[in-house]
RNA sequence: GGGGGCGUAGUUCAGCUGGUUAGAACGCCGGCCUGUCACGCCGGAGGUCGCGGGUUCGAGUCCCGUCGCUCCCGCCA
């Protein structure tokens, strides 16, 4: 016997007539006295039972027994209802199930909270997350997870790309985020990291003549946790021999694509828009623009070069935005804290400061009545930053997103290299493996600030999904790179001696990409973070409010690893 | 590391400027009910107002600290 043969979101009016055993749990139960209703719930839907004590006198002391919750098995008739009987809330609605037999499966205690109730703390679904599972949204979510990672299986499947497994504990990164450590009882007093992504060893795969790797991979990053970053996350790895930047961005807007019609919504038209970095920088402030909307940041850089407003003329650069409305007093002086929070020395109001100005410059800027010019004058990153902050905070405050629309872009020509504002030295930008330009090689040790890399991110409504890059292939050409950042041979050898190693031993031309999947999934659910797509995260403050991890160890367990701790941990 | 928001029955919330016995809805328990579908009706239980300290004649309400959840900045190659 099975525990059932038929699903109950399932059943329709043509299967009126049928015997039926259903398995589920009880949604709701309406309990007349004599007959019960009970509707039973599965992944798949709801339907209605009734018992009736006139047909089952058995079956009804079992339905009065029913509560919320319990897992119920049940043997009946499909029937048809009477059309006034008949229930168009439920796709079900056309029949009930006359139920003949019914057994309560197991029992549950009342719930710590209601399956329905919208808005119940975060921390206490994730503590009863087995239940907070049963709701239609995280049944919704989970399954959309599903079915859009199976999408993008199949599209990579199709274009030959092979699924290799690659080490999660493997040896950490000296730059980037903070690595979660693994201590090793073979190895006392050494660790390893949890791979923060598998760049290297996708890159190995290239040279090892794999071709075209991918993998959902499990990354871990040991930072702040966010809306949109847990320590754990998952990505579509991929890497590419013999191809170049456009091979890799078709990729990656086939599996977009293909995930938007698995889950049955319209998928954006191809091929996406592009930008380069330097015009999102300078039109939206941003590397990672929200194009949903205008507020496009305006250069008034040269017409205020000679202005009498001394702010303005002494500034190195003045940028401004046009807001259609205008703010009262408070609400400027509120902008005016935020603009000063992000760094700005102040935000002038064009009505404000227009009696400073001359006529050249009002007619530059060009504002029409019953709008606001917000002006920064500082040094241009700054003015770039926080202008771009104000434009996506007046967006959401004055409600300029329209929420149904999406927008893919990609974001190229990142520079190489960025000046380390603590050290002054450089850095790289995305990854020390990112390649330069075509014919870019030739400067990046003369000049590193001028050399353009081959590197791509695919922004989604202003969330970053993801980045790749075009990576150097060859020995000499790493070296440079390493070397501008500052690592001497010695250190070159002992962190990437590897590296340096297989490049050398006839490395193909290669390029990749790694797509946030957890990130790509939240959005395409319409959730607000990616917790309410991954089945048992984390909490902002780093643990897990269902198992209580992570937990402090014995000393004589932490012995066995060669570790003794400094500080006893805050609490048992 | 820093800044903001929230914390009152099991849950979601209300509780004005400090003032008797802290309320509602849903859930839960008991009773009645044969066509409900968010069933209905009657009755009931359930609160260290996150925790600790302070101000006050008096604190859910004000102040300080702390814990938890959350959003943001830093950080996230």
């Amino acid at each position: 016997m099975s525990w059932r043969d038929v699903m109950c979101g399932s059943l329709r009016a043509e299967d009126a007539g049928r015997r039926v055993t259903l398995a589920g749990w009880a949604d709701t139960r309406r309990d007349h006295g004599g007959l019960v209703f009970v509707d039973l719930r599965d992944h798949t839907g709801k339907v209605q039972l009734v018992i009736n004590p006139e047909r089952t006198a058995e079956a009804a002391a079992v339905a009065h027994e029913v509560r919320n919750e319990f897992v119920l098995q049940a043997e009946g008739e499909v029937v048809p209802r009477a059309s006034e009987a008949v229930n168009p809330n439920l796709p079900t609605g056309q029949v009930e199930v006359q139920v003949d037999v019914l057994r309560i499966l197991s029992r549950s205690t009342p719930l710590p909270f209601q399956l329905d109730e919208e808005g119940v703390d975060e921390g206490l679904r994730l503590r009863y997350r087995w239940l907070d599972l049963r709701t239609e949204r995280m049944q919704r979510n989970l399954r959309l997870n599903h079915v859009a990672i199976a999408a993008i299986r199949r599209t990579m499947d199709e274009r030959g790309f092979i699924d290799v497994w690659t080490p999660s504990m493997t040896r950490g990164t000296p730059e980037g985020a903070r690595d979660f450590l693994v201590p090793v009882r073979l190895q006392p007093g050494k660790f390893f990291a949890l791979a923060q992504s598998p760049q290297l060893f996708k890159q190995l795969c290239m040279v090892g003549g794999l071709d075209r790797y991918y993998q959902i991979a499990t990354c871990w990053r040991d930072e702040d946790l966010r809306a949109d970053r847990q320590f754990e996350f998952r990505q579509l790895d991929l890497e590419m021999a013999f191809v170049e930047r456009d091979d890799v961005l078709e990729v990656l807007e086939a599996c977009v694509v293909a995930a938007f019609e698995a889950a049955g919504k319209e998928p954006p038209a191809r091929p996406f828009p592009r930008l380069s970095f330097a015009e999102a920088m300078r039109r939206y402030g941003s590397d990672k623009p929200d194009l949903r909307f205008g507020l496009e940041i305006e250069d008034a850089t040269e017409v205020t070069r000679e202005s009498g407003f001394g702010v303005f003329g002494n500034a190195p650069c003045v940028r401004y935005v046009v807001v259609p409305r205008t703010f009262s007093r408070g609400e400027q002086g509120r902008l005016e804290e935020l603009a000063k929070e992000w760094g700005a020395k102040g935000l002038a109001n064009l009505t404000q400061i227009a009696k400073f100005l001359s006529e050249r410059e009002l007619q530059a800027f060009g504002v029409p009545e019953g709008s606001t010019a917000l002006f920064v004058a500082d040094e241009e990153p700054v003015a770039e930053r926080v202008l771009g902050l104000l434009r996506l905070h007046l967006a959401r405050e004055l409600d300029l997103i329209d929420a149904g629309s999406d927008v893919f872009h990609w974001v190229l020509d990142f520079p190489l290299f960025e000046r380390d504002e603590e050290t002054g030295g450089w850095t790289f930008m995305h990854h020390p493996f990112t390649a330069a330009v075509p014919g870019g090689e030739k400067q990046i040790e003369s000049d590193p600030g001028g050399v353009l890399g081959q590197h791509y991110d695919l922004i989604w409504n202003g969330w970053e999904l993801g980045s790749g890059s075009i990576r150097i292939h060859r020995s000499e050409v790493q070296q440079a790179v390493f070397r501008v950042m500052g690592l001497s041979e010695e250190e070159q050898r002992d962190k990437f001696g590897f590296l340096l190693e297989a490049l050398a031993m006839g490395a193909p031309p290669h390029g990749g990409f790694a797509l946030g999947i957890d990130r790509f999934v939240a959005l395409l659910a319409g959730e607000p973070d990616i917790r309410q797509v991954i089945a048992f995260p984390k909490v902002s403050s780093g643990s897990d409010p269902l198992t209580g991890a992570p937990t402090a160890y014995p000393d004589s367990a932490l012995g066995d690893l060669g570790i003794r701790l400094v500080e006893p941990p805050p609490r048992a």
